[in-house]
DNA sequence: CAAACAAACTAACAAGTGTTAGTTAAGTGT
DNA sequence: ACACTTAACTAACACTTGTTAGTTTGTTTG
């Protein structure tokens, strides 16, 4: 296990202070007050306010595409599927929840790459929501509009950097299969 | 109907603008080129870019403690109760698809009032869980942590405004029933 | 017609913005 | 002893920020 460099440290500490203020209502002199050195200082690690925001939002989307990929490549019934999207969101969030707000809110403010992540997300989008047209045809999924039930599950699991930190004991395990549960099963008894 | 005021336009004005930079990304400049207007001539109408973000988050976060309290009224099951919930939601968010956006992303940026936005925000999500709470003991609601199933609602309910500009021809009846389906019963067939 | 109002303007200000340049000092490897 | 790297510093820059003061112009009202 490497040691976090000092530019790992940064960006870390930068996306701690986007989740509570977001990205336009940080400033570098906020970021080096939290790092307990001067902003220019900064500049000796990081090329820029926007590289910072840059790097946590696209190794974030990355995963989630990396996770999707593995997803896909499963030979799993499409509930089964879905289970594992969420585990991959619980998984995802709560080793990111800083970076998850900064996604979540920031990633209009992405310049250079914006588009790049743009693409990602709507190709995420776009195998989330086969999956469920396949579960449909298939007759394991209901059938509704698409469109509305991945909208559902998806800004849950999106959301989820939010509700993770708030329980100091949160179980993981736990946590994913009361959200299979309750998205794939619905509250009703 | 009374014809909308300079002050109301600028309001409505800067959520738009809020929505798609968030609060602190948007300049006054920015607001009164949107106004066509210079930016001093916007003190005409109002007090401050606090006070906007103010009114919009405020009036919005009393329309849904009316309607939580007009809910807690009814004499309805606890099934009735969430369902007449995502009809609020529905309704609230397709009416203030802007000031939704401000309130889910910039609510931390409220100052006098921010004290007085948590606690309605946390009222709300008290009545709610209560809800909840009684389902599960009436036997109506599946016996899953109620915490967890209302962060699952509530997170698709609040993000909504990200959801309904999207189609032309959002038909919000057709909305609501599908929510009220995935929302209580799940996906699964 | 005169008074009052609504709504715009120009000009300016003090504070804060991201960032660059150049420097210093303490380790590290040869 | 030497150069190299790391990581901090001070000082400054050009620009942007929210906001105020004072003024002008057209419209409404008594």
């Amino acid at each position: 296990m490497k040691p976090e460099t000092r530019q790992q440290e940064i960006i870390r500490v930068a996306a701690k202070l986007f989740k509570e203020k977001g990205y336009s209502a940080v400033t570098m002199r906020d970021l080096a007050t939290a790092m307990d050195i001067k902003a220019a200082s900064l500049y000796n690690h990081i090329n820029s306010k926007q590289d910072i925001l840059e790097s946590i939002i696209i190794s974030i989307a990355e995963q989630f595409t990396e996770g999707m990929s593995s997803v896909q490549e499963s030979n799993a019934t499409c509930i089964e599927k879905l289970k594992e999207i969420i585990a991959l969101h619980v998984e995802v969030s709560s080793t990111n929840i800083y970076g998850m707000a900064a996604l979540n809110h920031d990633w209009m403010h992405l310049e250079a790459r914006l588009n790049y992540y743009k693409k990602l997300r709507s190709d995420y989008e776009n195998d989330f929501r086969n999956i469920l047209i396949e579960g449909i045809k298939a007759g394991e999924i209901s059938d509704i509009k698409p469109d509305v039930m991945m909208f559902s599950i998806l800004t849950t699991l999106r959301s989820l950097y939010l509700w993770i930190p708030k329980k100091e004991d949160v179980n993981l395990q736990e946590l994913s299969s009361n959200l299979n549960e309750i998205l794939i099963k619905g509250v009703i008894k």
